[in-house]
DNA sequence: AGGACAGCGGATACAATGTAAATATACGCG
DNA sequence: CGCGTATATTTACATTGTATCCGCTGTCCT
């Protein structure tokens, strides 16, 4: 850590071509690595400079904040969910329901397998995301809201159903992959899921509901559980003068 | 930074009864006070000591940690809770709906208030609340839980459709709250709706829908968004074993 | 070729934060 | 009164985000 001899700050950069490794890509790439491997309180700039081998203000030029670094870790969760979608083309629905219909299904489980596989990064959609005013969110993110857009007028909502479908469906998906994926998170090496949501030492008596169901708590409810949820919201909407389905 | 005279670090504490004024409520109340006042990132220690005209460190016989005053503060808000679904008792419902459901409902409705009094904690009850195991959650916290399953268990759900349904209801709670509550916070003072959002500076071509529907996705769905598709969540679980609605 | 130049990364510095440890103070009880 | 315990303060330190300035690297122009 000392400078033994050299009056001069020389010598240091020359070691090798640490030049221009760095990109925004990289970047992000390896800041979601970090919160994956060890959760969101362990990514400051300086141990993500230390991830790629580089000072902590290097970080400056593809992010100009730490919060513009985690709106950037919201930006690669979205363009994850592009490439997966692109991934599975997913044609025509093999099932009878509408094409929109089964458009959302595809977004809604493949956002929650991204979730699935980032589950540390969730508590960022909930939060960052949100704060974010619609129009400074990063393109990725426009691009799915047009995405689920078009889907919607699809279906034929008008402007105003359209929008409240619009809320219920991100509502639901924040929702659900929060309460689903953030549990899991706390305690991962536990295997047992009545022990994972730590039962144990509720008081006997007092909480009996909660006491008695909480094994089944501890249950997921899986991709399944949220199309079935959505499905349930959008019928609400699209029951106006209709029979529901 | 310098101490101009007097050796010994005396004299200081004894400017009256800055004794036994302090107490976790207070604390706590203050804090949620703050939060609301000046948004999340204005609580630290030493601001909120300064709120209570105390020493940082002296907030830590309340609160063993930073973490722990922010669980405080889940706990508040759900002491806020309870607090209100006391004082307006809500006895057998006007209109026809069993009493579970509208139980639940007035539970949501009263959440969703109590939200809108301290929007800027609700990003508190979508991270640090779900990221605590069940069994740790602060009592008041376990108790709105036990309301809400004593609820479903007067609909008949069995426990494995209880579970079931007890997420659905926490997912749709939280997820519209935070999706309804959280871009109020940013441009408060804004009352143009579309403009809030800032919709202003999406490129005019790219993204129609999204351009076209901004103003629509500014408008607020309130209580009743929350209950209709609480309803439609609820109404999924009741139909097991008859057709749907 | 040489030399300006723009962009990249490093070095240093600073203020703010959470918090551990030791110390001083106030209150209540014998 | 004095003693003990709960309470608050002092001091100190490691960690964080980030402003600023500087040296280095590669490119392009003449």
């Amino acid at each position: 850590m000392d400078e033994p001899l050299g009056a001069g700050p020389t010598r240091h950069a020359s070691d090798r071509g640490r030049y221009g490794q760095l990109s925004r890509e990289r970047v992000l790439a390896s800041a979601l690595e970090l919160v994956d491997r060890e959760g969101l309180g362990a990514l400051s700039m300086r141990r993500l400079g230390g991830e790629l081998g580089v000072e902590a203000m290097a970080l400056y030029r593809y992010a100009s904040s730490k919060d513009a670094l985690l709106d950037g870790l919201v930006e690669a969760l979205h363009l994850e969910l592009e490439e997966r979608l692109a991934a599975e083309p997913g044609g025509p629905a093999a099932d009878a329901a509408p094409a929109w219909r089964s458009g959302l299904h595809r977004v809604a489980r493949t956002m929650y397998d991204v979730c699935l596989t980032h589950p540390q990064a969730v508590p960022l959609l909930a939060t960052r995301m949100l704060a974010v005013p619609l129009a400074r969110r990063p393109a990725a993110v426009l691009r799915h809201h047009e995405r689920v857009l078009a889907l919607l007028a699809e279906a034929g909502f008008d402007e105003a159903d359209a929008s409240a479908a619009f809320r219920a469906f991100t509502a639901w998906l924040l929702g659900y992959v929060s309460v689903e994926l953030q549990p899991m998170v706390d305690n991962p090496e536990e295997s047992d899921p009545a022990f994972r949501l730590g039962l144990h030492r509720i008081p006997p008596q007092a909480l009996p509901r909660l006491r008695r169901t909480a094994p089944a708590l501890a249950e997921r409810g899986g991709a399944e559980g949220l199309t079935a949820g959505l499905d349930a919201l959008l019928d609400r909407f699209t029951a106006h003068d209709r029979t529901a389905r």
